[in-house]
DNA sequence: TTTATTGT
């Protein structure tokens, strides 16, 4: 009977210790993965991964991490709230040929590439083609044809605007910069109920797009750009202009949250456009 | 194809 009771005693004592190990095992394991990912996320956001300024439905997102570029996700709005990518100035840039539309099984909804034909709206790259492409290379250009980096825009604004705003950031600031933070996303109406139903597929079409640049650095500028769906295509760029505060109030975002608060009040309160010489590219006719 | 769909 003793004898018995001991062996028993024996094999708990043994189970507990291997579970002891597989859980301490799992902590340093999980502990790694964190500390790693997040490594990988500060290398592809200068000050700090963008989050929201309050919790809600509607500014709740997940990070999706891509080859040369971060995807903030919502399943609510099933579109990304925001990209966010580092630009450095390359020697020779090319990009190779535009690798096809492909549908992203970590998004939690099925967008199929078929959803938009028909739409009048484009699949919009928020993570451009080309100069992901130039930059980080082949791997992180197919990923920025991922249905997770396309947002519904008008042709108009897509093929013409936007491509020329995009022209302008990869030919003219990246080279005077040497290198440049880029944070782009759609802009939803203020009211979820007035737009819920407005959709391309379960797509959730936006009123507008932002766009931040950044020079990274210790003084460090910034220029930001809020462009609305229905345009022509050959206004001037800097007619959409706007402070970084302003985009944060449109999207309920907070951009380079880990910014020191005088530094951020400095970048994030104007519009100033000194060093930039916009002017000189702000009316270059558009490539289509 | 530094954009993309429509229609040939």
């Amino acid at each position: 009977m003793a004898a018995r009771r001991g062996r028993i005693a024996h094999r708990w004592r043994h189970r507990v210790r291997r579970f002891a190990i597989t859980a301490l095992f799992l902590a340093v394991a999980t502990g790694l993965w964190h500390f790693q990912e997040r490594e990988l996320r500060d290398g592809l956001s200068w000050q700090g991964v963008t989050t929201w300024e309050d919790l809600t439905p509607l500014t709740f997102h997940r990070v999706l991490r891509n080859d040369g570029f971060l995807v903030g996700w919502s399943d609510v709005r099933v579109n990304p709230l925001w990209v966010s990518y580092l630009l450095q100035r390359v020697d020779d840039p090319s990009s190779g040929p535009r690798p096809g539309f492909r549908r992203d099984w970590r998004a939690l909804w099925p967008i199929s590439t078929e959803s938009y034909f028909g739409s009048g709206y484009d699949r919009g790259h928020l993570a451009p083609n080309y100069a992901i492409a130039a930059v980080h290379g082949r791997g992180a250009q197919r990923d920025t044809f991922l249905m997770s980096n396309m947002s519904p825009q008008r042709p108009e604004l897509n093929r013409r605007l936007w491509q020329r705003l995009e022209e302008v950031v990869m030919d003219h600031f990246v080279p005077r910069f040497a290198a440049l933070q880029v944070i782009t996303g759609p802009i939803f109406p203020a009211r979820f109920q007035d737009n819920v139903l407005n959709r391309v597929g379960l797509v959730e079409v936006p009123q507008a797009f932002y766009k931040i640049l950044v020079v990274p650095g210790d003084e460090p500028r910034a220029l930001a750009f809020i462009m609305p769906q229905r345009v022509s295509g050959d206004e001037p760029l800097d007619d959409f202009l706007v402070s970084i505060d302003e985009v944060e109030a449109r999207t309920g975002l907070d951009f380079l949250p880990q910014l020191a608060p005088a530094s951020a009040e400095a970048l994030e309160a104007r519009v100033d456009t000194a060093g930039w010489g916009l002017e000189a590219v702000a009316r270059l006719p558009g490539r289509f």
